[in-house]
DNA sequence: AACACGGGGGT
DNA sequence: ACCCCAGTGTT
């Protein structure tokens, strides 16, 4: 690497961090434990929406045995409204394993940490400089967004390929005394001054060693092809109210998008087929009459698909044994079930 | 290497 | 409306 500044930039990061650093609720501990939950729900997620949830998360589950016995369905519960559920799910697998195998201590060392569930690249390098002090790295999209200024690297960071050259050049650049203030610095620069759009470079502390400040335009880094394609649902939503004033809810499947979670019955929208009559087919009840045709509609969108909703308000009679993952609850009885956000925003209006 | 997988914030 | 993501697992 013929970056002049190694020393000075690694130097000027780290008493700035030092000076400036956020106080985040992760940052009053040292137990490796709590820093791999706050890690792993700060993957693709932003620090205000994790703070609350981390702070109830711990309260909840103090220790990494209280996390390891927890009954899956409070574990989502816990995690409703933060998306990437698979994140709870691989995190109880990843410390149960810690507790089974390793007698409750989270390994120190990239080769063991790496093979548990959930603990990728990036988390196993943030939990081993931040909790252990180990000169590891720990790139992700905010330090790719911090280096390809300070460097000028102009690889394409959607390829997967191109992380290696991060990761090396962390190597390069880590402060082997304060490798954790090295990487949380970075990350704190990426939130606070390196922003993707509008960085504020007259504010930053290592403007004098960047690249692309003194010879580029840090604006247009980092280089990041789009992917755009998204595809869109339509679902006629079912609020079937039983005659106790119980509502039917079911179980997602284990697997694929929002796998384990709870909602409202939906029928998906193909063609023009009758969504009322296979609805009562699918769950073996029978429409008694239909309270409001138009209860709700909206829509919802996730990363990769939109859910355009559409709501109805119905009576129903039970005819037979309802499927399995299917049960009629109170509205009260409801609210303990985890729900995604599009169910959460049926349930908000119906109360 | 491509894709699936949530949700909220900024402009 | 359209942009941005504090990644990992599966195929």
């Amino acid at each position: 690497m013929d970056y002049p500044y190694k020393k000075e930039f690694s130097q000027n990061l780290v008493e700035w961090f030092h000076r400036e650093k956020r106080d985040l609720p992760w940052r009053r501990t040292s137990d490796p434990y709590k820093i791999w939950v706050s890690e792993v729900m700060l993957q693709q997620t932003r620090v205000d929406t994790v703070i609350p949830y981390y702070n109830r998360f711990i309260d909840k589950y103090p220790t990494i045995e209280t996390l390891a016995y927890a009954p899956q369905e409070e574990l989502l519960k816990m995690w409703e409204g933060l998306g990437y559920y698979s994140r709870a799910r691989n995190l109880q697998s990843g410390v149960k394993e810690v507790v089974e195998k390793y007698d409750g201590t989270v390994p120190d060392n990239r080769h063991d940490i790496s093979k548990l569930k959930g603990v990728g690249p990036y988390t196993a390098g943030a939990i081993l400089s931040i909790a252990y002090n180990k000169p590891e790295h720990a790139v992700d999209g905010n330090v790719m967004r911090v280096l390809s200024r300070v460097l000028n690297i102009t690889d394409d960071i959607a390829l997967p390929k191109t992380r290696k050259i991060f990761e090396i050049a962390v190597e390069e650049l880590i402060d082997e005394n304060d490798p954790g203030s090295f990487n949380q610095g970075i990350m704190d620069l990426g939130a606070m001054i390196c922003t993707p759009t509008s960085p504020k470079c007259l504010l930053c502390p290592v403007r004098e060693f960047c690249t692309a400040y003194n010879e580029g335009d840090p604006a247009s880094l980092p280089v990041k092809s789009k992917k755009t394609k998204t595809k869109s649902e339509k679902y006629k939503v079912f609020i079937a109210r039983n005659s106790n004033g119980q509502f039917l809810l079911e179980k997602r499947s284990e697997e694929g998008l929002l796998a384990n979670m709870w909602q409202f019955p939906m029928i998906l929208i193909e063609k023009e087929h009758e969504p009322n009559k296979k609805f009562e087919q699918t769950y073996h009840l029978q429409i008694s009459h239909t309270i409001d045709e138009e209860f709700l509609t909206f829509k919802h969108v996730f990363s990769h698909l939109t859910w355009f909703m559409d709501c109805i308000l119905v009576e129903v009679n039970q005819e037979k044994l309802l499927p399995t993952h299917t049960q009629f609850f109170t509205l009260e009885q409801l609210e303990q079930y985890p729900m995604p956000v599009p169910m959460l925003k049926i349930l908000n209006v119906l109360k």
